[in-house]
RNA sequence: GGCCCCGUAGCUCAAUUGGAUAGAGCAUCCGCCUUCUAAGCGGAAGGUUGCAGGUUCGAUUCCUGCCGGGGUCGCCA
């Protein structure tokens, strides 16, 4: 049980025994109040901001509700103190025997330890990643990829039905630009010069290999022939050839999603004449003429065209938006769209899309697009990934897309190790631009924070290994040592890691409601600080050692309280998709 | 020019979604190695949270307007 929750519960049914008696008004909005660890030790342990919410309605001073809620506080078991301080918050000091249960807690609930319920096994999609199979991810992508895998694991710790998914854009012009340069490196296989690739093209070295494969299989067939009769076939060859590639870079990363959908099957099953169906049902379709976009930029070509649209203004977006091309064919926002109606008619009111910086000019439409696809039944949020700029030592590694001349998140996965990137990634809100750089990360020193959680992870191993020379190994289990007497731990260190790791069910929700994985990795970095800290005391002050074999009972309880750290960062760093490490060496 | 993100200690970033004295790391200065891994720990110093208003018991957080940096701007995806 999240300590939190449960005196929130407490002082609500305070609130309303006082609401009954007529000591307090009754219907009172309650749902901010709540309970939080003490930011200040002198503010006691956990503290309450009920007083300050109530005021208004109530129309007393804060901290006169304060007092009248602090005489039934008292009552409460394993409560020491209760103090108003401040404005008018109520601070709760707890026995350490509250504390000590909370450890035994910990220690038998194990991994599941800050696992919640509140998804009710409600179906969540979350779509990411889904770049363009036109070539191998690189570290930007790698954000993306990390986030929603993260986020995935979060909403599914807190009780959500999970699917990660990736949308594959396998069709449009960007596919068949990568179906042409596959075919020059086909022609370049069978011994023709090439030259430069073309503008539009795609230059990376990448499509060599498939050029090659194209020729051992069909040898000088499509060399001379127009590009009518070979470009599907080279299209949808290398494009599946690189979401092979994309899909082995993203399990090197650890992340595998359950469903990838094809953009080109969602069109040929008719999702999008559905879709569109739909829309001009319901009115949301019409010919018309947007205006011409203002200031700067190249938009010198722009003329008057009459354009098939979709009333996106009509659900708060500031334009209407294209479904067809002038060509005729359809846009990508309109099978996008069918996406999502195909996700929504697959089960999904609720569906998380992680996306790059660059598109943020396209959530007021696609969200629009999915209030209106399921007439306000579907729920659309999108999450952005700020740019990643990698570097080395400090100095920006250069990255042209046109010489196809970049690093690929393989290549840094190979350098660095999928651990190091998972974790530093959720270094960073989402929101913030982040450097990666690439010596940095593999620094063993207290700035690097992946190290440092692991170390303090390969501490608790350790110590738990000594401890096997002085006991027997199945009293060293998390079972038997929640049965240890633990009310010798009074060391104010060691209570602080019990309240610590008390807040993590807190941490775990908080992170999956408001979709911020970094909170996660926060948390680790300031619950390995206070281990290795405590580690230290042990220098100066001989009895504060984990291992006392003249104080077996002791020692019992101070290795309860490293098994349970232990399996907290273990739990966290499972979370994050980084397997925490055993030693370090 | 419109829209989105960012602006917090010298630097890189947090801040439990509106809470108390705004916190960490790096860099600077001062301490700590016959040890359960010093790959670490303790302490000091460092702030008008870009600027100006507003909302209220209370604002880094919400609103408005500026300033600076980044992104994006009909048919690309």
């Amino acid at each position: 049980m999240n300590i939190f929750e449960y005196f929130r519960k407490e002082i609500l049914r305070i609130i309303a025994s006082f609401s009954e008696e007529g000591a307090l008004p009754k219907n009172l909005d309650v749902s901010s109040i709540k309970f939080e660890l003490s930011k200040n030790l002198a503010h006691g342990d956990l503290a309450s901001n009920a007083a300050l919410v109530l005021s208004r309605s109530v129309g007393e001073e804060p901290k006169q509700i304060a007092s009248l809620l602090a005489g039934e506080l008292r009552k409460i078991d394993h409560v020491e103190e209760v103090g108003i301080a401040g404005p008018g918050f109520i601070n709760l000091t707890l026995e350490n025997k509250f504390w000590h249960e909370q450890l035994r807690q910990i220690l038998s609930i194990g991994a599941a330890y800050g696992d919640a319920n509140f998804g009710n096994g409600d179906k969540v999609n979350v779509e990411y990643v889904s770049a363009n199979p036109t070539g191998p991810l690189h570290i930007a992508h790698a954000r993306g990829a990390v986030f929603g895998d993260v986020i995935s694991n979060l909403l599914e710790k807190v009780g959500y039905l999970v699917t990660r998914e990736y949308y594959i854009n396998d069709a449009g012009a960007q596919i068949a630009a990568l179906g042409r340069s596959a075919h020059m490196r086909y022609c370049q296989a069978l011994g023709d010069d090439i030259g430069e690739m073309p503008e539009g093209l795609y230059p990376g070295e990448y499509l060599i290999g498939i050029g090659q494969e194209l020729a051992n299989l069909y040898g000088a067939k499509w060399q001379k022939k127009p590009e009518t009769e070979w470009l599907n076939l080279f299209s949808e060859f290398s494009s599946a050839k690189m979401m092979e590639l994309i899909r082995a870079d993203l399990s090197a990363l650890g992340v595998h999603q359950e469903v990838f959908t094809s953009e080109g099957e969602v069109v040929d099953a008719g999702w999008v004449d559905q879709m569109f169906n739909f829309l001009k049902e319901k009115n949301l379709v019409y010919t018309g003429v947007l205006s011409r976009p203002k200031g700067s930029g190249a938009q010198d070509n722009w003329e008057k065209r009459p354009q098939l649209l979709f009333r996106a203004t009509k659900f708060g977006d500031n334009s209407d938006r294209a479904l067809k091309k002038t060509n005729g064919e359809w846009t990508y926002f309109a099978s996008d769209i069918a996406n999502h109606f195909l996700k929504f008619n697959r089960g999904f009111r609720r569906m998380i899309n992680i996306w790059g910086a660059d598109h943020a000019g396209y959530i007021d439409r696609m969200k629009a697009a999915v209030s209106g696809i399921t007439e306000g039944k579907g729920q659309l949020e999108v999450k952005l990934c700020q740019i990643v700029h990698l570097k080395k030592a400090g100095r920006p590694v250069r990255m042209s897309k046109r010489s196809g001349d970049f690093v690929t998140l393989r290549s840094v996965i190979d350098e660095v190790g999928k651990d190091i990137i998972r974790f530093i990634m959720l270094t960073r809100s989402n929101d913030s631009q982040m450097d990666f750089d690439l010596e940095k990360v593999l620094e063993q020193t207290r700035d690097n924070p992946v190290f440092y959680v692991q170390y303090a992870h390969a501490r608790c191993c350790s110590i738990l290994r000594h401890a096997g020379q002085h006991f027997p190994k199945k009293d060293l289990d998390p079972v038997s040592l929640a049965a240890a007497e633990l009310g010798k731990i009074r060391n104010r260190s060691e209570l602080n890691i019990i309240k610590t790791l008390s807040a993590w069910p807190q941490i775990v929700e908080s992170a999956a409601i408001s979709l911020e994985p970094h909170r996660v990795a926060f948390y680790l970095y300031d619950l390995a600080s206070l281990f290795h800290a405590l580690w230290n005391k042990g220098k100066e002050e001989a009895d504060l050692k984990f291992l006392n074999p003249r104080d077996p009972e002791l020692t019992r309880c101070r290795l309860a309280l490293v098994e349970s750290v232990r399996s907290v960062i273990a739990s966290g760093l499972h979370s994050v998709g980084v397997e925490p490490l055993q030693e370090l060496r």
